[in-house]
DNA sequence: CTTTGATATTGATATAGATCAAAAATCAAT
DNA sequence: ATTGATTTTTGATCTATATCAATATCAAAG
């Protein structure tokens, strides 16, 4: 493992877990949002004024892991971005019953589409790890989108992508089983987050359950057979693809 | 039941099926989109040159129930509105489960995130009764969007909203239990389609099983369960809702 | 080190809900 | 009306998965 110190956020970060941080930081690119065109991609399509527009209206806050960034339902008056760190996005159900949508990182657009219906969080987001976040006021972002039919279109795609996750989310959840289920949430977090066979667990077997939609107990169980078939090699806060073939059969297969 | 013969669909429809359609008829405003701001508030944004852009390229055609009007990965290549008529939306899943998401009637665009992402519509519609559609070719919408800042947020706002209820949904199928999953859809039908207590059953209980990811035996039995409680009368063609006050207490307690 | 609180694991049991199979009802078409 | 084809209903089983309870592990704090 590599490490390094980060003198600003008081802390040190594992080097493999914050790819994105690092880069900006190596390249002095946390200033301003002029440098964070890569943040977004759609930031590209702002005019120098536009970026300057939204440079004067953010900020930033650090958060320590567990921390909460988005708190579902209430008033929505931010677009959030995470410079740096990994938080889960999850929905507060019924009976204190979570369900984790997915995993944010850097350069994604954290707000929901409630921010356009009704003004409110549709979602939390908790800290994973240390984050940095940058809040943008909406009105700032809802100016620009007026003035800007590039930036509105890039606007569109991006809710349009998140849409269509969550249809193919929806489907998974119900109409696949558990081994399927499973099998789909680790190559999400191989192909996705860590773009790595191997990689840290993030989540606690209580939480993996809350993005399968079954009980932690469960999610033991079906790590151990996993293991058993040596299709990976888990502990609990690791895991390791040993055969990724069989594990893409059993996520589609559901 | 009142019924009233439309020429020019060649069909006679039900009265209170067909609200939205008799009202246009019978005001004579099918012939073009300048008079069918109506059909999506959106329009309503619109400059009279726009709606013509929209008027010139757009088509209609009809549908006889169970006919498809949108095939699930099919390249999208024009949104489309339903002038009259209902029509089932649902996504094709594993090993053919389908999955019923809503129910479309008219002024409601018809197009799914895929379109703004990979060009492939993310879900298929069904005509469930006769059903007068527009097509309006994508690349002319595309064109408005970019113009027009105004229809631009209300095309963000309108996918934003079904983005809302989808995590809405979400959370309904995973974490309530069959009768709160049903009561919520006698609900929906009351209050969003039919706008009544009793309503013409438009879907086979299959169908309902499909919409609430239960079992169409399943169905039947909490249907019985729901009338000898005096919660609603049901024949397979009709449901009348007796109690909603139980009903909204089963839905929401899952 | 020991203690402590959280998390993970394991085994036993309970249950919601699916599946299967057969009968009944409904509907469409002669 | 009569037939044949769907759809609905019912009852009997089966199974995936949750729940419960007990134990083991681990990391942090004293």
């Amino acid at each position: 493992m590599i490490y390094v110190m980060i003198p600003e956020a008081g802390c040190t970060i594992r080097v493999d877990l914050c790819r994105n941080l690092i880069l900006m930081y190596t390249e002095n690119k946390i200033t301003s949002c002029e440098n964070c065109a890569r943040c977004w991609t759609n930031f590209s399509q702002l005019s120098q004024e536009e970026l300057d527009l939204i440079n004067r209206n953010r900020y930033e806050a650090s958060f320590k892991p567990s921390e909460i960034i988005i708190k579902q339902g209430s008033p929505s008056s931010n677009a959030i971005f995470l410079v740096s760190g990994l938080a889960k996005v999850y929905m507060e159900g019924y009976s204190g019953k979570n369900l984790i949508l997915n995993l944010a990182e850097p350069s994604t657009l954290l707000a929901g589409p409630g921010v356009h219906v009704n003004s409110r969080y549709c979602y939390s987001v908790a800290a994973l790890t240390q984050v940095q976040a940058c809040f943008i006021n909406f009105d700032v972002i809802r100016k620009v989108i007026a003035s800007n039919p590039g930036f509105a279109a890039g606007f569109i795609e991006d809710l349009s992508d998140k849409a269509l996750r969550l249809h193919q989310k929806m489907l998974n959840l119900t109409q696949k089983k558990m081994h399927g289920r499973l099998a789909e949430a680790l190559l999400y977090f191989a192909d996705n987050i860590f773009r790595s066979d191997e990689f840290e667990m993030v989540l606690s077997r209580q939480e993996l359950g809350e993005m399968t939609n079954m009980a932690k107990e469960s999610v033991v169980r079906i790590i151990g057979e996993f293991e058993n078939e040596h299709i990976i090699h888990a502990t609990p806060r690791s895991v390791k693809i040993l055969d990724r073939d069989k594990l893409n059969v059993i996520s589609e297969k559901g």
